[in-house]
DNA sequence: ATCATTGCAAACACTTTGCATACGC
DNA sequence: GCGTATGCAAAGTGTTTGCAATGAT
């Protein structure tokens, strides 16, 4: 991924300090674009013997969620996580596992007349099915 | 909602034998639109004194779903269910919790040269925000 | 009699929380 | 030094599973 700016910035224009973990946390969401699971960033500093527990790992991605920094994957094998958070869908291999990411023009924001009065914060758009390295 | 045929001809022509527990659980989802929780199943059973235990509706469910007779939502406060199994959507009132349905015409099953080669077996949209109530 | 279904309770996976320690301004 | 963040372990939640009892054909 193009870094526009660097991760520490990208924090503190969240409104969120930046501390080593956070900063670990961040940086692997943005050079992993897998969408990873917190078992898997935990995972992941424990391999490479860096200090953060997976508490912190939930905490800090909560945090992330919440300032608007990243957004939840919701998937049959639980939370994944991603930093884009531009409106796009997501397409769930139920071969690999393997999450791929599915261009916003497939997921209209707008509903029209379908559901006038209602005020759309946010919407998730999964697909499940075969890439195609596992028809 | 309009019965097109009884639930037992339902639950046979899923290839499921109707017994009284699976029946209990198609009917409460035939006739509650709310797309409930197991444990909203479970409970109305309960208040009802009807005998259902909690394994059972959660084996249930998923048989269900296994056999293309109802299919799950996923939202930010677990699986829901839903026996309407059409193309379509959901949204999500984060003030009252209630699940309303959106019309399949804003979900497109056809994803074009987005992913092609990827086979598209399920689809879920799941929109979150207020509902004209809510507001 | 045999096979399928149910119910209970225990197991399970994932996530959150309480609280003491450690850190950073 | 004080407020915040972290880490550990324990608790919580929703779901699944093992197994014995029950029910159906």
């Amino acid at each position: 991924m193009t870094e526009m700016r660097n991760s520490t910035e990208l924090l503190l224009a969240h409104g969120i300090s930046p501390t080593y973990q956070r900063l670990q946390v961040l940086r692997y969401l943005r050079h992993h674009t897998k969408h990873p699971r917190a078992e898997d960033i935990h995972a992941f500093m424990q391999r490479r013997r860096l200090p953060l527990s997976k508490a912190t790992v939930y905490n800090v991605l909560n945090l992330f969620v919440q300032k608007g920094l990243a957004r939840e994957i919701r998937t049959p094998q639980g939370l994944r996580y991603d930093v884009d958070t531009r409106p796009h869908g997501h397409f769930l291999c139920r071969g690999c596992g393997h999450v791929a990411d599915v261009p916003a023009v497939c997921c209209p924001l707008h509903l029209g007349e379908a559901l006038a009065g209602f005020q759309v914060h946010l919407q998730e758009l999964l697909y499940q099915g075969l890439c195609p390295a596992c028809q």
